[in-house]
DNA sequence: ATTAGGG
DNA sequence: CCCTAAT
């Protein structure tokens, strides 16, 4: 019955003729009426027939009782007889290959059967065969269907049979956790391995076997190798085909065909331990190797693991030995590339892959273990097995194909244990995934890679296949990793890691990465919300700070490949600034409204920035700096602002460049006729103008700051005060009309003597400008220095000057971008 | 080897 | 943390 059934799927499934290699399609085309009709039949038997003459010992061989029967029945069902299989009209539709390398011949060469293949904990010494095919699986028939025992290296067993695992040259597509996982068992019998294995059978290439005899193999793979081009047909066709039979259909995979005796039981806790420590150890390959053990371990006895049907098409000519391979190859390549292994505990899925053992409730002391099931389930991202082959030439090998309604069931057999291996948590079950691998578990033994050299994938799959351990961030390295970038800011994470982590190897710079972009999300969070160890609020704010002000300035860096404001582009530029806002930053935005301009701004041709303010909800909104730069008459003030306001702009920095007195104002009116001489005030009634008129702009000015706009001020308080204090009124009486205004982030003193400010000329316009008058302003200015004050030598050149302006301007820029608060002038 | 993102 | 694509 199994057969029969098999044929059908395996009928409708393929068309099987599309495959076959033209070599093979031109010496058998015969055969292909033969079977064409009863061929369902025949296929079997000769299958069977086939096998059955390999294997002489069929002990092992174990009909799958359980729920494949069932499924079978059910596929049946699906799929009537009617669908007749092997019909060449249909070959051309499945035929994956374009038919460019097949030819219809190749159908009749082929005799298709199903192969149940099962791995079985038995004792047999299967040394012979396994030096011929290069591996324990031997195929037997049964029922009609042909069983592939497994024989599991007893220990005793060791030296013979080791090399049952070695599938290593397989088709060169295969490459997966499977054979891993073999290899895994199998490297603790290195020795033996080494020494059984055939050479001709680890170094037969796939293409060698399929020339032997002309015999061709066709591996049903996954539906994407004859559907060529369409993942996401092929994933649907997964998809339905679990729909159909999921319920009882269970597609069994196995992962590791290594039984394991009691004895041997003792061998793979060895190993497991071994494996575990093994990261480090990758090139160990004795059995004695040093096994380092550590914690405690799982181990995990599976009894029997049905993997779907396998079908395999080959030629009567074929050989036994090439049988073997074959088989070997499609169940290889299925366990590998078509199927990953789900995890189910107390029947629910375990979809984390990143839990740990423990954390899913599997432990050594747990009294579920029985209550695990492994899930075998499509794998969409499955590589194509023969894709590493030239499209052309695959048929010349052995091609493996599953559709999507086939399965190759493996089965284990009770005494077999499997070994999860690092694939074992790995990939958890897709939601389709509906074939169980029911297991039993008695004993635990950790997942460990196998390192085997075999296979370059493999070893990649290795070393990647153990999730490193778990380390969360204590404060004091996010608060490390926050100043880091907060220095250099994100996206040089290198950087930051040398800077800030050089000696936690542990982290490398993807994982700080990945840290900010967790605390980054922590910060936008509720606190309820949060988890794990609490960071400070304060280094969260921080976190926003930073990654607000990173944020635009990578957003601006990308802007400002287009300095020239094109109306026309206008639009489109800002788009895309939000869109890449919005991205970065994560969460929503909004523009402010635009504040009623100022007409007494100097420069009004920053148009990028200047009008629009963003923020991100979590209120990491960058402020501007207040930059005040001061100076007697004729130090260069207005030039380096205008120099500093174009730098800061170039910069992606919204800018604006003011000057006080402030004369657009009214009191600013006042103050320029009395600055003309054109009227005589009081020196205390100026004083006090004068201060009025920065009163006047205060609120704007806080307002452009909290916008993010950064304000470089052409003299300030610090002016006013120095000036009349030096025209004689008291130095405090002289402050305290300006205490209460925002105090600058920062002040730029251009230091110069009077006199070679005076050298300059242009003196003589304004009544202060005397060079005996600027003596006394100076001095006040020197009392009036805080720290927050930055003394440049005007005297320098012009370049000098703006360079060292430029670098102490950026840094309180960020500084303030950062979170730096603003303060009052002259306050407490 | 790094960076940037998505999972 | 992992995995990948893109550099």
């Amino acid at each position: 019955m199994v057969s029969h059934k098999c044929v059908e799927e395996f009928s409708l499934q393929f068309p099987a003729n599309a495959r076959a290699p033209r070599s093979a399609r031109k010496k058998r085309s015969f055969k292909k009426e033969e079977i064409t009709e009863n061929d369902k039949t025949c296929a079997i038997d000769l299958l069977a027939t086939v096998a059955e003459n390999l294997l002489s010992e069929t002990g092992s061989s174990h009909m799958s009782i359980d729920k494949p029967v069932e499924d079978h029945c059910l596929v049946k069902e699906e799929f009537p007889v009617e669908d007749k299989p092997l019909k060449p009209a249909t070959l051309p539709e499945f035929n994956p290959y374009q038919g460019s390398s097949m030819s219809p011949c190749g159908f009749s060469s082929v005799i298709s059967g199903k192969v149940e293949i099962e791995a079985e904990g038995f004792s047999h010494s299967g040394g012979i065969d396994s030096c011929q095919a290069g591996q324990d699986l031997k195929p037997s028939v049964d029922g009609g269907a042909v069983v592939l025992d497994a024989r599991p290296n007893g220990v005793g067993s060791l030296g013979g049979s080791s090399s049952r695992t070695k599938v290593p040259s397989m088709g060169a597509g295969v490459s997966l956790g499977a054979l891993d996982d073999v290899h895994m068992f199998s490297r603790d019998d290195d020795e033996n391995f080494s020494g059984y294995i055939c050479p001709r059978v680890t170094k037969k290439s796939p293409r060698s076997v399929p020339r032997v005899g002309d015999r061709r193999i066709r591996k049903i793979l996954a539906s994407r190798h004859w559907k060529g081009g369409s993942r996401h047909s092929e994933a649907k066709s997964w998809r339905n085909y679990y729909l159909h039979h999921q319920r009882s259909y269970p597609i069994k995979k196995r992962k590791y065909f290594d039984h394991i005796s009691d004895s041997v039981s003792d061998d793979y806790r060895l190993r497991s331990k071994m494996q575990r420590g093994s990261r480090a150890v990758s090139t160990m390959k004795g059995p004695g190797a040093s096994f380092v053990s550590s914690d405690s371990h799982v181990r995990l006895r599976i009894k029997s693991f049905r993997v779907p049907e396998l079908f395999v098409e080959i030629p009567e000519t074929a050989t036994v030995g090439s049988l073997k391979r074959m088989v070997m190859e499609a169940v290889s390549t299925l366990l590998s590339d078509g199927h990953r292994v789900g995890l189910m505990v107390q029947g629910k899925k375990v979809r984390d892959d990143n839990k740990t053992l423990h954390q899913t409730g599997i432990s050594q002391d747990n009294t579920h273990l029985d209550s695990l099931d492994f899930s075998l389930e499509p794998s969409s991202e499955a590589p194509h097995l023969l894709s590493s082959n030239p499209s052309g030439h695959v048929c010349e090998e052995l091609s493996m194909c599953r559709t999507s309604d086939m399965d190759t069931l493996f089965k284990t057999e009770p005494d077999l244990a499997l070994f999860p291996s690092g694939s074992f948590d790995k990939e958890t079950a897709a939601d389709d995934s509906k074939a169980l691998v029911h297991a039993a578990l008695t004993e635990l033994s950790p997942p460990q890679p196998p390192r085997h050299k075999s296979n370059k994938q493999q070893q990649q799959q290795q070393q990647t296949a153990q999730r490193r351990m778990r380390r969360p961030f204590s404060v004091t390295e996010v608060e490390a990793l926050v100043q880091a970038v907060e220095k250099l800011g994100t996206g040089r994470w290198r950087d930051v890691k040398h800077s800030a982590f050089e000696d936690a190897d542990h982290r490398t710079y993807v994982d700080l990465k990945d840290k900010w972009k967790t605390l980054v999300h922590t910060a936008k969070i509720s606190p309820q919300q949060r988890r794990g160890e609490p960071v400070p609020q304060e280094l969260l704010n921080r976190v926003l700070n930073a990654h607000g002000y990173w944020s635009q300035q990578h957003m601006e860096t990308l802007a400002l490949p287009k300095p020239d404001y094109n109306p026309a582009t206008f639009h489109t530029t800002w788009t895309n600034l939000l869109l890449m806002f919005r991205t970065s930053i994560g969460s929503s935005f909004r523009a402010l409204a635009l504040p009623p301009r100022s007409f007494n701004y100097l420069s009004s041709s920053s148009v990028r920035m200047e009008n629009l303010t963003f923020f991100s909800e979590a209120g990491a909104k960058p402020r501007g700096a207040l930059i005040v730069v001061e100076g007697l008459d004729r130090s260069g003030k207005s030039t380096q602002c205008a120099k500093l306001r174009s730098f800061l702009e170039s910069s992606g920095h919204p800018t604006e460049l003011w000057r006080f007195p402030d004369r657009e104002t009214s009191v600013g009116q006042m103050i320029s006729a009395y600055l003309s001489n054109k009227s005589q005030l009081d020196d205390r009634t100026i004083h006090l103008l004068f201060s009025a008129n920065r009163w006047e702009k205060r609120s704007l000015m806080e307002e452009k700051l909290k916008g993010g706009t950064t304000l470089i001020v052409d003299r300030y308080s610090y002016s006013g005060v120095a000036f009349s204090s030096a025209k004689g009124l008291g130095i405090e009486w002289c402050k305290a009309p300006e205490v209460g205004l925002l105090a600058p982030d920062s002040v730029l003193y251009l230091d110069i003597s009077p006199e070679r400010a005076a050298e300059r000329g242009g003196y003589g316009d304004e009544r202060y400008e005397r060079v005996d008058f600027q003596k006394k302003v100076s001095e006040f200015y020197q009392t009036l220095r805080d720290s927050s004050w930055k003394i440049i030598d005007a005297g320098d050149s012009m370049e000098e000057v703006e360079k060292k302006i430029q670098q102490v301007v950026l840094d309180k820029v960020k500084e303030c971008a950062l979170g730096k608060s603003l303060s009052l002038l002259w306050s407490s």
